[in-house]
RNA sequence: GUGGUUGUAGCUCAGUUGGUUAGAGCGCUUGAUUGUGGUUCAAGAGGUCGCCGGUUCGAACCCGGUCUUCCACCCCA
């Protein structure tokens, strides 16, 4: 066994890892520039002072710092107290892009005379956070997001539910999207008496899937909600679609008119019967930012969490300086994807090319000659692989086999005097003998 | 960050209350078939039992530490 091993939380992938998910990326880029998105791509490190402070408490500790190249301990003084948060911040000036969310941000913010607003760009970029790996949980993973600035209007939201309905058609992924409205959540928290601890309100509520409805109103009692109305608020989380919106339209009209006006021209515009879009005042979110619409996506019956997520976020930019420019976005989590797609055997077969043509080689006399002929199959965009060494024929047939190509190309002596190949098909077994100057001619007709 | 879990051949895993040369299936190599794969048969190669230390006459097995995996919290994609 080998000494090394690789860091935790981080992962090789094989090329058929690669492949699958470069299946999952395609379709996403597809459908993001079909809806008029361009690329973006922002550099694995910002400073650190970029990233803290957006993400909450929590994402802080998240954060993978890097260390000031050089004596970085300098500026520490000997007889510091060893409370690692208090001096982070002097050995350490940048770190790992936590999400792409906020590079956006921080790209906007200095490139605003560049930008033409409404300005809408997508990323397909590794983020890193420094947790605690599980199943579906890595410190490297790929964030697919599609995000736009410089526009109040829920004609974006309606778009971005479209692309999620879009994408997951193409992955034939059947979906649930819920959503929800931050300030619906809000006025939830205003009718309970709590205002004032909003954010810690939504982490409770959020859990409401896992602990249950009963544990939810006990530890909102605990953070202040009077009991009275906690039942009331029990009532109103369970509540759900058209009819929760109408009924919970006096906590705030105007956000859940919003909510409605995306489902409803999501439901004018969908076209993936296996996506739907629901209202669902239970879901909360974790991230600090979010203002308005918030929304989640799930897998049906795969155990992987979210697989995606999104919301608006009214003034992200506004902590870099620069007001009035709200923002919309969503993001899919591409190792979820994957996950979830495995799991449901939904990867197409062929998403690992493979060559169609082997030429066997059976040495100096022959092999130039069979190997112009897999050149000029090259040539003629047919994917085609001469085999390397002189070997037995047993084991390039094992090779062509082994490695699922199609066509074994044969030019020996026998076949040389003739002026012929045999072309085996591995697949049925059969072989023909085709004229030299046919084979490519052959090879295309067959393919 | 807290608590738990896992690690034995390339892969998936056995391995008795600690006992001498650590096993199976699949895969791999070679041959039966010196110009033909997938099936079959035969033979063969391959392991400091994650790593470091301790207990013991003796450790894959017991104890401590460490790394890794996975799980529950926390949080999230």
């Amino acid at each position: 066994m080998a000494k090394v091993s690789i860091a935790k939380g981080m992962r090789d992938f094989n090329a058929s890892e690669v492949f699958k998910r470069q299946y999952i990326t395609s379709a996403i880029r597809e459908v993001f520039e079909t809806y008029g998105y361009a690329p973006l791509e922002t550099p694995s490190m910002e400073n650190l002072s970029t990233l803290t402070g957006k993400y909450g408490d929590e994402g802080d500790k998240l954060i993978f710092r890097v260390l000031k190249s050089g004596d970085f301990l300098k500026s520490v003084p000997q007889d510091a107290s060893r409370d690692a948060g208090k001096w982070s911040a002097l050995v350490s000036d940048k770190a790992l892009r936590y999400d792409l969310t906020v590079p956006f941000a921080r790209y906007v913010s200095t490139n605003l005379n560049e930008v033409k607003l409404p300005f809408k760009r997508y990323q397909i970029q590794p983020v890193w956070r420094a947790d605690r790996p599980q199943k579906g949980r890595f410190r490297e993973f790929m964030q697919c997001d599609a995000d736009v600035v410089g526009s109040d209007s829920l004609w974006q939201e309606v778009e971005l539910m479209l692309i999620y309905a879009d994408v997951f058609k193409a992955l034939q992924l059947p979906v649930r999207i819920r959503i929800s409205n931050r300030n619906i959540l809000a006025g939830m928290a205003e009718f309970a008496g709590v205002a004032g601890s909003f954010m810690a309100f939504c982490t409770i509520l959020d859990k409401v899937d896992k602990i249950g409805i009963d544990k939810v109103k006990e530890q909102w009692v605990e953070l202040g909600v009077l009991p009275e109305r906690a039942d009331a608020l029990a009532n109103m989380i369970q509540l759900s679609g058209e009819a929760g919106l109408e009924k919970l339209a006096s906590l705030n009209a105007q956000a859940t008119e919003d909510v409605a006006f995306v489902v409803k021209h999501f439901n004018e515009n969908n076209a993936n019967p296996d996506a739907t879009l629901l209202f669902d005042p239970s879901l909360a979110r974790g991230l600090d930012y979010y203002t308005g619409c918030v929304f989640e996506v799930e897998a049906l019956d795969v155990s992987v969490g979210s697989i995606g997520g999104g919301g608006r976020y009214g003034d992200l930019t506004g902590i870099f300086g620069v007001k009035n420019v709200p923002g919309v976005g969503i993001s899919f989590g591409l190792d979820r994807i994957y996950i979830a797609l495995e799991e449901k055997k939904l990867f197409p077969n062929d998403v690992a090319p493979t060559p169609y043509v082997l030429g066997v080689n059976f040495g100096d006399a022959t092999s130039a000659r069979t190997f112009q002929h897999i050149t000029a199959l090259r040539r003629a965009g047919i994917m085609a692989e001469f085999y390397p060494e002189k070997a037995k024929m047993k084991k390039q047939f094992d090779y062509a086999n082994a490695r699922n190509i199609r066509f074994v190309l044969v030019i020996g002596d026998s076949e040389a005097e003739k002026g012929v190949a045999s072309i085996k098909d591995m697949t049925t077994g059969t072989q023909e003998e085709v004229k030299l100057e046919e084979v490519v001619g052959y090879l295309l007709s067959v393919a």
